[in-house]
Formats: C-alpha cells, sequence, structure tokens
DNA sequence: CTCCATCGCAGCGTATACATAAGTGGGGAG
DNA sequence: CTCCCCACTTATGTATACGCTGCGATGGAG
C-alpha cells in the first residue's frame, strides 16, 4: 500500500479514536517522524483529513485535530438529517425489496443480540453498517453518497464520546427497523420521517451522554 | 500566494469554464510544465480537486476531469435538493431579517436589471450569489455550508452547459423572491417548499437546455 | 522593570532527485 | 500476418534539499 494511504488511514483511525485529541496540533514533521514516513505522503494524509473535516487549520501554518463540541454535534446532525432523509427517500423508490428483507430479518435478531455480549454487539454493529451500505447502494446517488460518507465519518467520533447504553441501542434498533420496514414498503416519505426520527433520538441522546460525562466540558476520558 | 493554491484555482477555473473538458487526462508532469511550477504543488492541487469531486481517478494512476451526465446532473440536483432545503429551513429560524430585507429589495429590481445588458445581467448574478452567501450565514451551520459550497461548485459547471434564457432568469428571480420572503417571515417550511421547487424547475430547464443543445449526447461546444 | 527590536530557529512550501511500476512499442516466433 | 513477450520509456510515489516566513527568545534601551 502507498506510505500516504496508509499515513492517512493512520491519523485518521487515531482521531476518531480519540488517541489525537481535539486540538492536537497535525504538524507535518512530527507525524512523518513518528509515522517513519517522509513529509510528502503525511501532507497528502493531512490535505485528506482537512478536505474531511477532521483536521482545521487553526492558522495559516497550523493544522489541528477539529473540535467535537456540543455545537458541532448539533451541526454535523443537521447536515445528516438533511442527507439521510434524501438517502432513504431515494432508497425506498429505487430500493431491491429483497436486499431490505434480507436485513430485515437481521436486525429483527438485534434484542438478542444485545444481550449476547460483546460478540452480540459486534454483530449488532455490523447489521447498522450493513444497513448504511444498503441505503448507499439503494440511493443510486454517487455524490449524495459521498456527502453521507464524509459525515458519518464525524459521526463515528460521536459513537466513541457518548457510548450508548443498551437501552438506547434496542430503541435505535427499532428505530432502524421502522427504516427499513419503509424503505421495503416502498414509502419515501415514511421512510424520510423515519430516518429524521432516528437521528433526532441519537443526538439527544449523543448530547445527554456526553453532557452527563463532561458536565464541565474539559474533562478527558 | 503559493503556487499550489494557484495551480488549483487555475485548473479548477478551467474546468469549470469548460476549457479543461470532461474527460480531458490531468497529469502531473503535463500540468506542472504548462503551469509552471514543480509537480509537488500541481500534486496538491489535483488532490484537492479530487476531494471537490471535480476530477475522478479513472484508474489507479490516471485522474480526469469528471463526467458531466444528465444522470450526474439529476444525482446533483438531488444532494442540493437535501442541502438547501435543510439550509433554507435553518436559514428562516436564524436569519437577522434586515439582511435579507435588503436583499429582497435587490431582487425586486431582477426583472429590471435582464433587461439591462451584459451590466444588469452580471448585476444580477451578483445578487443571486449574495443570497446564496447571506443563506450560508443564516444557516450557522459550518458542515452544512461546506457541503453546500461543494455542490454549488459543480452547479456551476452545469450553469455554464446551460445557458438559461433570460425568461428563465426571470422565473428564477421570482422563485428566489419567494424564499427571501419565507425566511423573512421566518417560515422554515415555506423557505425549505420554495427551494425545493426552485431546485426542480431549475433542474428541469437545465436538462432540457442540454438536451436541445446536444441530443446525441456527444457534441462539444 | 518593561517594552521593543533583532537574531535565530523551527517548520512549511517548493523544487528536484531517485525508485518503482505500468503502459507501449517493437521485434520475434508461430 | 498476427499475437505475445520483453525492454524501454514515462509518469507516479517517495525522499530529500533548499529557501523563506513567522514565531519566539534574548538582549538592549528607555
Amino acid at each position: 500500500m502507498r506510505a500516504s494511504e496508509r499515513a492517512y488511514r493512520e491519523l485518521r483511525e487515531e482521531i476518531l479514536d480519540g488517541v489525537l485529541a481535539p486540538g492536537a496540533a497535525l504538524a507535518e514533521v512530527e507525524q512523518a517522524n513518528r509515522l517513519g514516513v517522509s513529509r510528502t505522503p503525511v501532507r497528502e494524509a493531512l490535505a485528506r483529513l482537512e478536505a474531511d473535516g477532521l483536521a482545521t487549520a487553526a492558522s495559516a501554518r497550523v493544522l489541528q485535530v477539529s473540535e467535537l463540541s456540543p455545537a458541532s454535534i448539533t451541526a454535523l446532525y443537521e447536515l445528516r438529517e438533511a442527507l439521510e432523509e434524501q438517502a432513504a427517500r431515494l432508497a425506498a423508490t429505487r430500493r431491491d425489496p429483497a436486499r431490505f428483507t434480507e436485513l430485515h430479518d437481521r436486525l429483527a435478531e438485534a434484542p438478542a443480540l444485545l444481550d449476547a455480549g460483546e460478540a452480540g454487539l459486534r454483530t449488532y454493529y455490523d447489521v447498522v453498517d450493513a444497513l448504511d451500505e444498503e441505503i448507499d447502494a439503494a440511493t443510486a446517488n454517487p455524490m449524495l453518497v459521498a456527502a453521507l460518507r464524509s459525515a458519518r465519518l464525524h459521526s463515528a467520533r460521536v459513537r466513541r464520546l457518548a457510548r450508548h447504553n443498551p437501552e438506547r441501542l434496542r430503541a435505535a434498533a427499532s428505530e432502524h427497523l421502522l427504516i427499513v420496514e419503509a424503505i421495503i414498503a416502498g414509502d419515501a416519505s415514511l421512510a424520510a420521517h423515519a430516518s429524521h426520527v432516528h437521528l433526532h433520538m441519537s443526538l439527544r441522546h449523543a448530547l445527554a451522554s456526553i453532557e452527563s460525562r463532561q458536565p464541565d466540558g474539559h474533562r478527558v476520558a
């Protein structure tokens, strides 16, 4: 694999996992030394991270890991609302029912999975990821999907900050189920509204979770 | 200005203006020689163009100017629908009425401007750009605005392909007027629906214009 | 003691050198 | 004559060298 690709994935992973905390400086020389490659591929990686919105130019010459404030999380969800609703609408119109029927069956087992410990949890997340992928495929709109993927990247950071409890995951599964049912039924309006509801609940719980964990807004896990 | 910035703007301009036609190869060495800079800044410029979606990796080592088919234009408008509707909704909620009242006055003069030749047309487009900027500002959501800007970039290419006639521009102005009125009134729902209508009409005319100009889909201006 | 200026240094932007791989063209064999 | 293989060319990926700019530290002057 290309060094620039490795550098990009490595840095992205560290940002998403919180190893590189919001506000951390991303200096070319430092990262090049740390990652064991020259500045050139690091440069490309940092440019991609900035394009992704995971890094922000604090001043002309200093790049930092983007902040992840309640305000920016809210903004992220306003963006996702727009994108996911549209994607759900289009997917409901263009979907292959068979693919979503299969997903429906897998999602129906979510409550059981959530009682099955770590492995079950992992399987649950796999199902949710599969749902995203199927919606992307059914949406049949490369530009929309690209925007969606970018937004979901940021959501991965939020998810890590706000570990949802099993209760929330169970509720989320049933919200997902409704979206899938709407798509299978070809009900674009319901699919969009169900997506809105899901994102609304997801944001509410994320903000509450972060609020309860960092009441002063500064404590670090 | 940095060489990479100049290279990026130069190449972007040429793509938007159609000087670099869809499918044209973007080779580092060639562009470096042509633009009179070394490969390094060209490399960065090309990476940014790819992130913008204006260039696409045809294979692992060949980058091309993105295609602009009716299908991709339709996809672009599906994305803009999602983003512009959300932006209009948020802007209607968060706007400063004074700023949009001013825009309202300027837009009201659009019909007169469209009878005032080239200079008037230029002024008209300035007003439309100002509207976009005011909506962006009122939206108060950096992520949404970033996605919107990216989408509007592609729209600039479409606009060039499909020169709208004065009739269409007059209609577009009144559509814009309704959006502004809705935002001033704080009517988020109307602002969103008016945006949807505007984009729908805009897409319809763009496709018709392209269709009538390139019935075989291959003729080049 | 404080403030300003100047020197130094660290990091970035650009150019270039080098390594590698993919595409191409030519030549040979069937 | 056609097809396949090999070598060469060329472009990309990476490393490094160089110049410049901006920030900080230090010293001198008020």
